[in-house]
DNA sequence: TCATTTAACTTGTTATTTACAAGTAAAACT
DNA sequence: AGTTTTACTTGTAAATAACAAGTTAAATGA
């Protein structure tokens, strides 16, 4: 793949967000820590996408090295962990939302409650507003 | 991979979106057609990131095939074809703008100049006409 | 007009990554 | 103390990507 250490790698801001979350199942990932209120391995799992437990632990582990999540043992029960975003994770919201907003624009099948998008298309810092209170800290 | 045939892959904005771009040679060239102004073949593997022929190849197809980029003969010199975004791939700007935000504020080695980020940050609107109007039609 | 060049691929092979299946380790519950 | 729960790791087969070389169709130059 891309090989993010050589000098080439580096400027791009496009480039940049490739190599920090850009593969299909760390959006699937930050989608449900954004937006799914999912936060446990066995959760990522049990979506229902069909992500593999190898892949799920590397993409968690990258994503933690990244800045982007972070991982905790669960204070109430010690046998598992708690993935929440951090604030670097969590300002990819605009992002995410303007592809939620695209999508739901070109895709017949995507199913956004149409709440959600009105409110998207209205205001958009309020529904982040909105949105970033309900997620664990 | 994914598989988006089933019918679990249908309904989620995040999921279609993967489906349709969301590979980072596909992010790479959509941030060539919409912002470097490249738009030959050649000029996708000269542009230094290292993508391989028959990758570059099955990209622009699928691309193509998910109506995101338009493929026409070049008038001007029959051997070559022009590449362009359709109304459905610029629609893809804000989160593209989205993203270059994000990583000019979380990679210190990225180069945006200041005048963009100044103009995305103050009047993204007025920014996104400006790229629009440089854009091949 | 015919050989050469240019541009865009395709094909074949190797290396890397993913998917799938099964096993392990650490903590909690009984 | 033994079983269960949770989060992984490991091994192997399948799919994808990287790398190198070859092919095709149009343009260009002699």
């Amino acid at each position: 793949m891309v090989d993010k250490n050589t000098k080439a790698w580096s400027g791009c801001p496009v480039r940049f967000g490739m190599s920090q979350f850009g593969d299909k199942w760390s959006f699937l990932i930050i989608r449900d820590l954004m937006f799914k209120g999912r936060k446990y391995y066995h959760e990522f799992i049990e979506a229902g996408e069909g992500i593999s437990t190898n892949v799920l632990a590397t993409r968690l582990a990258d994503l933690e090295s990244n800045g982007i999540i972070n991982k905790s043992r669960d204070p109430v029960k010690g046998s598992r962990f708690i993935y929440t975003l951090t604030q670097k994770g969590i300002e990819l919201m605009p992002m995410m939302l303007a592809m939620m907003d695209w999508a739901e624009k070109f895709d017949a099948e995507t199913e956004v409650p149409q709440e959600f998008i009105k409110k998207l298309r209205s205001d958009p810092n309020k529904l982040q507003q909105e949105i970033l209170k309900n997620l664990p800290k």
